[in-house]
DNA sequence: TATTGTTATACTCTATAACTATA
DNA sequence: TATAGTTATAGAGTATAACAATA
């Protein structure tokens, strides 16, 4: 974004190349852990007969009940495709449906108890799984690691609207 | 995976305790960042009228000629879905399948000059976004970054399987 | 009039199984 | 027999637009 790209000295077009390799290096990195934390996500899921948008709708719902219209923005997903996405998940019990009291239009999304054991036990499998995969790093380094991605999250002009989605507390 | 079940004494009790709690921090930030990656992604790509796949397809394609097989385990997809990805890009003339010169059963996927093209401004599309995403990390820790993330995906049981697919270079 | 949520539609992705043609 | 790739089918995700009910 902020990349110069008005360099006309020599040593600075150097420095420009070196800038952009190492840009190149992060984003490659990212992409494939990208790719590898999808399919962690589908694992823990499938074992539960879930998709990972269901995985990741029932995590969001941990925090406690939501109505569809801040579900659509935090899950990223027209409220069309949302409908579909709980209903799915209602006919299997894990959610349900209720008016909200203080607006007719609006309804609350909450987990049931079955719902909320399977959401509680998806987030287990993986936080486990990701420890597992950061096992070869040192207590620091996976502390530093941490901290680098929630700056990252944090400063993001477009941030990730579900904080709470993935509790502290397993 | 590796974390002790068995703690008998009350010191190791509080020290798992702090360990889960990093864990569970470590796996709620990559979560959300591999949200806001895959948001990136589908970003990059629907300025080209590309799904997300298609673009991960795309780029798993810029490091030349892929078979089926190959290309299944590196997207991690079933033969049969390969099938209709490959069908759907390949309709829109981004790709060509020949077939191979060594096996009467196989075919290699290349890309069409203009699958270059587009594989290539989506690559740069997708840096520059990460980049600026990172911006606010100082140079060293944006190594650092990389470092750990790489050495978590090398170590992994079940590796990345196309490391090449994001070349370094733009 | 603006907002909440649903319905309708079309396309894409994912997964399974059966199939063909080569090896 | 085993492998490479396709076809068929069904369910799920994604996006747009039109709609009903309420604010």
């Amino acid at each position: 974004m902020t990349t110069e790209q008005t360099a006309p000295a020599p040593a600075p077009v150097k420095a420009a190349e070196a800038d952009d390799a190492a840009a190149a290096g992060l984003a490659s990195a990212l992409v494939r852990l990208t790719q590898m934390l999808q399919h962690v996500l589908a694992e823990a899921g499938r074992g539960h007969g879930l998709t990972p948008q269901q995985v990741q709708l029932l995590c969001a719902l941990s925090s406690g009940p939501v109505g569809m219209s801040e579900l659509s923005r935090w899950l990223r997903l027209g409220k069309s495709g949302l409908t579909g996405l709980v209903d799915r998940v209602e006919r299997r019990g894990l959610l349900a449906r209720t008016p909200d009291a203080d607006d007719g239009r609006a309804c609350r999304i909450a987990l049931t108890p079955a719902g909320e054991e399977l959401a509680g036990r998806a987030h287990a499998e993986v936080t486990a799984r990701i420890a597992g995969m950061a096992a070869g790093l040192a207590a620091g380094e996976r502390a530093a690691l941490t901290d680098a991605v929630t700056r990252i999250l944090d400063a993001a002009p477009c941030r990730t609207p579900s904080p709470e989605a993935w509790p502290d507390q397993v």
